[in-house]
RNA sequence: GGGCGUGUAGCUCAGUUGGUUAGAGCACUGCCUUCACACGGCAGGAGUCGGGGGUUCGAGUCCCUUCACGCCCA
């Protein structure tokens, strides 16, 4: 057969990719429409991935499920509002620049324009980082990510998103810093933002503040030490047992359980502590848990959470004792009044808690304070999530967002907030209120970094040269963005700063999940004029990780909450991790990723795709490249079917699909094609491309070889013209069908014969298929015909000759309603199997009789 | 300790409100060089649906209980 003009001898998927790329930006196919109003828009809200690395076989995964949503809702009509971000602020990235460049920030030193930095990449073991001022190591922070997000953009351009490129943006960027700015400054004007002076988690190797969503608990070998503390009514000695002695000379209080008999007497009267001499009241509250330890612990300023409650609901004095630095105070503090007491701090004044505990531990089992040997434990203690160190518990002034961590009537707004959103799937949102049900303050925003957006706001500088924080001086929205390390605040000049009567600015900068929380906003630029944004807000749907519900899905939506008093989307769709062959989650940490370039160039973009595709939503998926090879198995048939079945060329104008058979087969797509529609509004894509898939194989193996004859025209005219009208009709909603999944071979082919782009083509729809035939109508007539085929196939393949050989007779066993499906298709059947004669037997089963024709014995007949 | 999820063939997974004999692909085995496709086609074997109990005419599906694994939180 000779192939039509515009169709490949031999196609190939070879290099589709990077050609179709080319063409969907010349095209403009996933350009946002600006002048389309709401009700025309979808709109998602992408995850900007962090920059900080390479991209691995996960981006590939959940990405491709929201692009697959995406290219569906735009061939239903829908203008999508697709856009893409990098997320590079943070520490993530700081951490991949002193890395890779050897270098540290030192905010005291003066800018050098000369500066280049040391090394890019493999830095030596022995080097001591180079320290740099705060606007080189944000230049370098620049530099570096620059580089990673174009190796980004450009795998993210060959798995074919659908992205509208000229949307991007970074958190780091100018509309991002803008947005972010504009937006904390209108939490400050109603006072969801606030700072306090107030214990709060510091990684002190990081020396940074960090919130409650960005801590976790890890089992670490620790013990506990019995400890006497001496009743001052000399009635003898009170035994606590404690996991961190070396926070002795913070101690304030003893606590016990109100009901605890043991400790009931005691409530009200007052111990002296060991070695330090420091009188402290024996108090009860119900967090104290008699169970534990003796039933009797001490509150030190801050040993752990626990203490920050007891601290502030029994009013205590606060004598933290480690800085910043995770050391020990240098001086001894005054609440140590007894000369021995000085002198034992003098053997810890300056320490890391670690040796700290040690010497403490030596002066308490000298002065017989300590009862016994320590006693081994594991036990969970609280780490920031990237650090490696304990946190620490440590008095700072920071700034706040209220989240309803503090507040029960925000809490339970913000719960309802998330009943307003669909979550896909359902069970999720089960984690999203356990979250902030649990939250036990509010969210803390402020970062002692130096690579994210400055938090706007100067403070001014009394007569004595000290910062006056209750003075907080702001910049105007039409100012933004700013840094108050260089501008300077309204009324001022520059040589007001850090002089008396002048100002300060604010050094910090705000947590990356405080600008990433504000996505929707960004994409959309949210500001004075609100023409893009108010078409796209709210946002149809937030795709992302599980992982980060407790971060990025809860502080976008409080965010959202405070400032448009609405959800910031309509759906929340959740997507699984990767997990390896040994089914652990494929992280960095654990060495296990795989990246995906290599990948997309052996099996094909659309293979990939197909395994991603193939990850129901929400569920870890394993990691399988057998996936990928039925994926591009798949894409090859679409290729070479297409080029079958358009190789029959052009039905006639008044052809009339009569055939039985082939309306049944239409019948059965319409019925896929409605099950794939319904799904994909659930953005179910996974079971839209079951369904799909499902029908394509049965058509492939089934249909086209019984109906090829006919399209040959073996048979009329009337059931060529048929079977070619069918089988273009189905091999056209099936391309479109399958284009979300396979974008690259869909338009392939669909190019072959159609104008355009298959992604600018329009979904599928049963009406278009046209036949009006139920599903069971449809399988009425098609399942026994596809029985008899197989067991005539069985019957070849047991005798085992080719399925071309011929058969002189065939018997059918069948029940009437079968058997009159069978007559309907008598010929096609014939033609396919070979078969000589038919004929029919009443039966309860289908069961066939084949008899071979005999074979000649002579080769060469 | 609390919450959520998962457990179906050697592997990866479908199985919708309970309804014939539990499905698919991979892998494995056999056959077919066939005129869209050998980067192919046809066919085959293989499962006490994690265990136990219950509801029901009927349970992979609903209820209870238990085990294992994973995740989130404390």
């Amino acid at each position: 057969m000779n192939s039509p003009a515009g169709i490949p001898d031999k196609p190939s998927l070879d290099g589709i990719e990077s050609s179709l790329v080319a063409q969907w930006e010349t095209e403009g196919v996933y350009r946002f429409d600006r002048s389309a109003t709401r009700d025309q828009v979808f709109a998602i809200d992408t995850p900007p991935p962090t920059v900080s690395g390479s991209l691995h076989i996960g981006h590939v995964f959940s990405y491709t499920h929201t692009d697959t949503v995406a290219r569906f809702q735009r061939m239903r009509g829908k203008t999508v509002f697709y856009p893409i971000g990098w997320d590079d602020n943070g520490l993530a990235t700081e951490r991949r620049v002193q890395n890779f460049t050897g270098v540290r920030c030192d905010p005291s030193l003066p800018y050098d324009d000369g500066f280049s930095a040391p090394f890019h990449g493999d830095v030596p073991k022995d080097h001591r980082a180079t320290p740099v001022s705060r606007p080189n190591f944000v230049e370098l922070c620049r530099e570096i990510t620059h580089l990673d997000e174009q190796a980004f953009e450009e795998l993210f351009r060959r798995l074919g998103l659908s992205v509208d490129w000229s949307l991007l943006y970074t958190t780091i960027g100018d509309r991002a810093r803008r947005v972010s700015q504009r937006a904390f400054l209108r939490n400050l004007a109603r006072g969801e933002a606030y700072q306090q002076d107030a214990p709060t988690l510091y990684d002190i190797d990081e020396r940074t503040a960090v919130a409650q969503a960005e801590m976790e608990d890890r089992d670490v070998p620790g013990a506990y030490h019995q400890l006497a503390f001496h009743r001052v009514d000399g009635q003898g000695d009170l035994v606590i047992d404690t996991t961190r002695p070396e926070l002795l000379a913070s101690c304030v209080a003893m606590v016990a359980h109100p009901d605890d008999p043991r400790f009931q007497p005691l409530f009200g009267t007052t111990v002296r502590t060991p070695l330090f001499g420091v009188e402290v009241p024996v108090l009860a509250h119900h967090l104290a848990e008699p169970e534990k330890g003796t039933g009797i612990a001490m509150i030190c300023t801050f040993g752990d959470i626990t203490d920050v409650t007891w601290w502030r609901e029994l009013n205590l004095p606060s004598r933290a004792l480690i800085g910043f630095d995770g050391r020990f105070a240098a001086e001894a503090p005054e609440w140590i009044t007894t000369d021995a007491g000085r002198e034992a701090y003098a053997h810890i004044a300056g320490l890391a808690p670690k040796q700290a505990q040690k010497k403490v531990v030596e002066l308490l089992q000298a002065s017989g304070e300590m009862l016994g040997d320590a006693r081994p434990i594991s036990h969970p203690v609280k780490f920031y999530e990237r650090g490696t160190r304990p946190l620490e518990i440590v008095a700072t002034r920071q700034w706040y967002i209220r989240n309803g961590g503090r507040d029960n009537d925000l809490r339970d707004a913000l719960v309802e907030r998330g009943n307003e959103l669909t979550w896909h799937p359902s069970y999720m949102q089960h984690r999203y209120d356990n979250w902030v049900g649990g939250l036990n303050g509010d969210w803390l925003i402020s970062r002692q970094r130096y690579f994210g957006v400055p938090i706007p706001v100067w403070y001014g500088v009394d007569t004595d040269g000290n910062p006056d924080y209750a003075t907080v001086l702001v910049p105007r929205e039409d100012q933004l963005p700013i840094d108050p390390s260089t501008d300077v605040p309204e009324g001022y000049t520059a040589d007001q700063r850090n002089v008396p009567g002048g100002f300060i600015g604010d050094p910090d900068v705000m947590d990356t999940w405080a600008t990433s929380s504000l996505t929707p906003q960004i994409a959309g630029d949210w500001g004075d004029s609100n023409e893009l944004f108010d078409r796209v807000f709210p946002m149809d749907v937030r795709p992302q990780g599980h992982d980060i519900i407790r971060t990025w899905l809860f502080a976008t939506m409080v965010r959202s909450h405070h400032e448009h008093g609405t959800p910031p989307w309509r759906n929340a769709a959740l997507s699984g991790w990767i997990l390896d062959p040994d089914r652990k989650k494929m992280s960095k940490s654990k060495g296990n990723t795989v990246t995906p370039m290599h990948l997309l160039e052996q099996y094909g973009t659309d293979a990939v795709r197909y395994w991603s595709a193939s990850g129901r939503p929400g569920v870890d998926t394993a990691f399988d490249e057998g996936q990928m090879k039925i994926g591009r198995k798949l894409a090859l048939k679409l290729l070479n079917v297409s080029k079958f079945v358009l190789g029959f060329g052009e039905p006639s104008a008044d052809a009339t699909i009569s055939a039985s058979i082939d309306r049944a087969m239409l019948g059965r797509l319409a019925g896929v094609v409605d099950d794939a529609t319904s799904a994909f509004e659930g953005f179910d894509y996974a079971r839209a491309l079951e369904r799909t898939e499902g029908f394509f194989w049965w058509f492939c193996d089934d249909y086209v070889e019984l109906v090829k004859a006919r399209a040959y025209g073996t048979q009329d005219e009337a059931g060529a013209q048929s079977a070619r009208a069918a089988l273009r009709l189905a091999l056209s909603a099936v391309t479109r069908a399958f284009a979300p999944f396979l974008p690259f071979v869909t338009d392939e082919v669909w190019r072959w014969w159609q104008p355009g782009s298959v992604h600018a083509a329009a979904w599928p729809t049963a009406d278009e298929l046209g036949t009006g035939i139920s599903a069971s109508e449809s399988a009425a007539a098609i399942e026994p015909v596809s029985e008899v085929l197989a067991q005539v196939r069985r019957a070849k393949t047991e005798a085992k000759v080719s399925q071309r050989a011929a058969i002189d007779t065939l018997v059918v066993h069948a029940p009437d309603a079968a058997r009159t499906a069978v007559e309907a298709a008598l010929a096609d059947l014939r033609d396919a199997g070979s078969i000589a004669s038919v004929t029919f037997v009443t039966g309860e089963q289908i069961v066939c009789e084949v008899t071979l024709a005999p074979v000649a014995d002579t080769p060469a007949s």
